[in-house]
DNA sequence: CTCCGATCCTGATGGC
DNA sequence: TGCCATCAGGATCGGA
């Protein structure tokens, strides 16, 4: 269930595998992943050799001189590096060989992910209505304040509209409003300029060392190498309900917000 | 426009 | 051990 965090780990990952290679053959195991996987991947992309590997919010995208492969993770997928020669497992869906003899192999179990094909990922419509980069230059605190007025729901939720700012998950929406001293179940438009400053600096630091410990492995999240992150150790609310406060030593509280748990502690948050 | 719930799918976990 | 309910890192879609 890989956020911003894991993504990016994945593309720095699979990057220095993939970049300057052309593409040899698609293997398409199962097509039935969040969207068919369209005939035109299998049909296009063999002999375009991939410029770059970028990241646009939790979509990974492979370019080509002709197009681009839109790639989503979904809630269980993983993307690797692996040798053509190695035998796929039962949810290794999609293969992009390379000339190198090495694999871009995408498993996911639950199918929620994503392989599209595009000639023009600028319009692409998953593309198009996404906010912005939370670590780009836009996001600020004043960003945040002028795109939460006059909104109503919960912080926790807003933060999680791609359509606002792409690339934040339950994981570091929670983590994010600990790190602001701001509770999860406050309405987005009551917070003031200075919350939204500190909101904006904890979203990004938060990421930022996601990153840097590759990523956060609950359960199946592994980087383009097969191994696991280590910002799990790092968590300070998301899954800890009960259990003592880092700062204050408070129980941790967890909630239902919607249909997704949220977690706070009721003394460092308000 | 904004918000909320249902929905896609499989696996892990915990209660009985 | 088995069965069942619940939950999981996403996000689109449709309807209120």
């Amino acid at each position: 269930m890989p956020e911003l965090p894991e993504v990016e780990t994945t593309r720095r990952g699979i990057e220095p595998a993939v970049v300057g290679r052309a593409v040899t053959r698609v293997v398409v195991r199962d097509p039935r992943l969040r969207w068919r996987v369209p005939a035109a991947l299998t049909k296009e992309l063999p002999g375009r050799v991939i410029g770059a590997v970028a990241r646009r919010g939790k979509y990974l995208l492979l370019h080509t001189a002709t197009g681009a492969v839109i790639l989503h993770l979904g809630m269980s997928g993983s993307l690797r590096v692996v040798r053509c020669s190695d035998p796929p497992g039962k949810y290794d869906h999609v293969d992009i060989a390379l000339d190198s003899g090495d694999c871009l192999r995408l498993r996911d179990p639950r199918r929620f992910g994503a392989v599209l094909w595009t000639r023009d990922h600028a319009r692409h419509r998953l593309l198009a209505r996404l906010g912005v980069e939370p670590l780009g230059p836009e996001f600020t605190g004043d960003y945040l304040f002028r795109a939460t007025r006059g909104r109503r729901r919960a912080i926790r939720d807003f933060l999680l509209d791609g359509s606002v700012v792409a690339g934040i998950g339950n994981i570091y929406a929670n983590e994010a409003l600990f790190a602001a001293g701001i509770r999860p179940t406050r309405r987005a438009g009551r917070l003031d300029r200075d919350q939204c400053l500190r909101l904006a600096r904890a979203i990004r630091a938060t990421l930022k060392k996601a990153i840097q410990a590759g990523g956060t492995t609950l359960r199946d999240f592994r980087n383009g190498r097969g191994e696991p992150g280590r910002f799990q150790r790092a968590l300070r609310v998301y899954g800890r309900g009960g259990e003592a406060c880092r700062a204050c030593g408070r129980p941790i509280r967890a909630l239902r917000l919607g249909q997704r748990s949220a977690f706070f502690c009721p003394r460092c948050q308000q």
